[in-house]
Order: C-alpha cells, then structure tokens, then sequence
DNA sequence: CCTACCGATCGGTAGG
DNA sequence: CCTACCGATCGGTAGG
C-alpha cells in the first residue's frame, strides 16, 4: 500500500488524464468497474470515445488505472491522516476513523472504493481482479500491523488475535459503507464507532491487565 | 420476511420455470443480476433467448422472480433452521450460525445472494433495488426482534441495544461472506464465529445482570 | 417453446 | 484528440 511512489503528477496532457480518471472511478462505485462503458465515459467527459483510446489502449487498461487512482485517493484520505497519529492503538483508532469518515464523507459516491470493486470482481479472474486483491491485502495488512504494535506496547491485551481483530474492524466499517449505501441512515457509522470503541478501548479493562509491556495469558 | 405464502410449487411447466429461476440466481451471484444476460442465461439452460420470453416478460420480471426464489432459498436454508431454536439468544445464535453456514456451504456459488445483490443495487433506483432493500430489512428487522426477545428473558444484557448488536452481527457474517469470496481463506469462517460468541455469550458476564432466568456465573 | 429479425450499444480500429 | 466504421452482443419483438 505504501511501498510504491507515485508516478509524476506533472504535465499538459497528464491533467487531463488525471481528470478522466477521476470520472471513471467516480462511476466505477456507483455503476460497478466492469459495468462502466466507454461510451457513458466519454459522454461525461465530454469528449468522443476514441478519443479514450489516445489515453488507454483497452477498457482493460482504464480500469487499472483507474484503481491506481482510486489507490491514491486512499492514501491521500484514509492512510495519511491515519498514520499521522503515533503507533500503537491510537493509530489504530486513527486508521479505523479516517476509513469510516472517508465512507461516510462519501469521497466517492457510491461509498468505498474498493470495497465496492473487490465484491464486484470476487467471482472473476484477471489483472483487474488480481491487483484488487493486491491492494486490499496490503490495507488488511497494515492494520493488522497496527495492531501488532499496539500489543506490543502494551495497549492492547492480544487476546482477541491481530487477524481477528483486524477481520472484526474491517467487517465493522465495510458493514457500515454496505448499510449506509443501501438505507442512507446515517446512524450506522455512530454504531460503527461505538463497537470499534469496544474492541480498541481507551484502557486495557482485564483485571489481569500486563504490567510493562508484557501481556501475560490469563483465563 | 415470514409473512406472505410461497406460489403453489406444482405444475409442469413450473418445473422448468424453477430451473431457470435456479441458473438465473446462481448466475447473479457471480455475473451480477444486471449483468446477467437473457443470451447467457439461454445457453446455459441450453434453450433460446426468445424461449425465456415464453416465461417472463421481460429481463426485469426475471430479475424479480429469481429474487424471490432466492428468498425462499433463503428461508429454507437459513431462516427456517434458525426458528427451529428456542427464542432468545439459542434462536439469535442459531439464526447466525445457519446464515454464515449458507455462506460457507456456498449453497450460491458467489455466496450470500443478498449481500451480493444489495450491494450492486445500492446505488440504483426502481423495482428490483426496491425489493432487494424491502427483503433485506425484513431479515434485519427478524435479527433485532429475537434480540429483543432475549434481552425480555434475561439472557442479555441489553447493553448494546438491539439495532447496535444486530448491526454488528450482520457486519461480521456479511464481512467473512466478503472475504472468503475474495480470498478463499475458510478461516474467516472461524473469526466470525469467535466474533459472534463474544457478543451473543453462554451466559450473562456482567455483575448487574438481571435474576430471571440469568444462569449462574462460573468462568 | 422456436427462427429470424429489430435498433441500440458494446469494446475496439482505421486513418487522419 | 476527431469522424467513421467494424463485428459482437444487448434486450426485445413478430410470427408461428
């Protein structure tokens, strides 16, 4: 997620690329990835179909690009400001703050990106399907990695295993995105934060809470 | 969700109108019910595109009619074994085990067909998103009533209100259906699991917890 | 249930 | 970036 630079945002025609791109991830969310016609695009744009072409060579293409670009989106809303705080358990409530604003704010309109395209393309196969899953693993990842180190500090109990954790945090925030999208009620990102609360808590509530940094297995 | 009484199942041509019902719900898992096409659908059932006409009207009509053979696949395999617990947090724990079990048996092959479908939908108006939103309340507002019933005999708190821990129970099961569709990893089968008996417990944690029926507090 | 067909739209190309 | 076009496929219809 976070390996790779960005290529340069500079130049003439590089604007307007950026702008098509924009455009495509915009419908990709409500319309779907793959669903998406270059003709719906073009007419948009304001601009002829072929003349998609002089910036992609196939739909295929586009449609890469266009998660490259949704993939910034993503560092720029969700993982930055949620890096910003320092390690441990408050960037994991950081991370899981900034994801559900970033769905609830709706930097897309049909809420998260890549929770709407990786449903879309669990059942097909290709590069587009593959570098979905490329980019959500590494987001799974770098919470689970939060997570680690919240234990490790002595924040967290380490009961409730990284992974399961990260899965209840996911599940939590993307049923949030799934509700809000499908009711518009508002009030599924309140109890969102209310169970993450429960799981990322201000204090370590165990009677057998670890002293330094060591979090001893009671039960 | 319970309330309206199945079409009389008989009849020859029933039958195959079944069948195609069948291919059509299976297909819309994976394809996408829009983008599931009548030529597709043809070949698979190995009969013409015009002889789909013969039973529905129109691409729309067959969208609503695999809906509600999905809901009655629903039922059977979900809802049904679910009401066969006692009410109270057996029946709220049993609804969710045969739920994510429809899931993990991949009884369709893209998973749960209302997850799939209402996330497709969300962000579209007219008959089928209207009748995907009416079936999927109907199953949450089910959840939030044997909920309640369980807080009315004492076995839960009622400490995270009904709509907040129907919430979070949905968001588990649709979060390990969206995962194992993404990454074929059975274990999320087992977080959700794990998840979902922290919040519907064996028996009441709390020092407050009310007499009744409360079970005696080992541990 | 079928063949044969409709106009519209799909992704993509030729040529400029 | 454009116009003009390609074959394939879309949902749907006529007529049987």
């Amino acid at each position: 997620m976070l390996e790779e630079i960005p290529p340069p945002p500079v130049g003439r025609g590089a604007r307007r690329r950026r702008s098509i791109l924009a455009t495509a991830a915009e419908l990709a969310t409500t319309e779907g990835l793959e669903r998406l016609s270059l003709g719906e695009l073009a007419a948009h744009l304001e601009m002829s179909k072929s003349g998609l072409f002089a910036h992609f060579g196939s739909k295929e293409e586009l449609q890469l690009a266009a998660i490259e670009h949704a993939r910034q989106v993503f560092l720029e809303e969700v993982v930055r400001p949620g890096l910003a705080a320092p390690r441990g358990i408050r960037r994991a409530r950081a991370l899981c703050e900034s994801w559900l604003g970033y769905c609830e704010r709706e930097v897309f309109p049909g809420g998260c990106f890549f929770s709407a395209t990786t449903i879309e393309y669990s059942n097909r196969s290709g590069p587009v399907h593959d570098r979905l899953v490329e980019v959500m693993s590494s987001w799974t990842s770098t919470i689970e990695r939060t997570i680690r180190e919240a234990i490790r500090l002595g924040e967290l109990r380490g009961e409730p295993a990284p992974a399961q954790l990260a899965f209840e945090l996911q599940a939590l925030i993307m049923g949030a995105n799934w509700a809000y999208q499908l009711h518009r009620d508002r009030r599924v990102f309140k109890r969102a934060r209310t169970a993450i609360h429960t799981r990322l808590p201000d204090e370590i509530l165990d009677g057998s809470a670890p002293g330094a940094l060591s979090s001893p297995r009671s039960r």
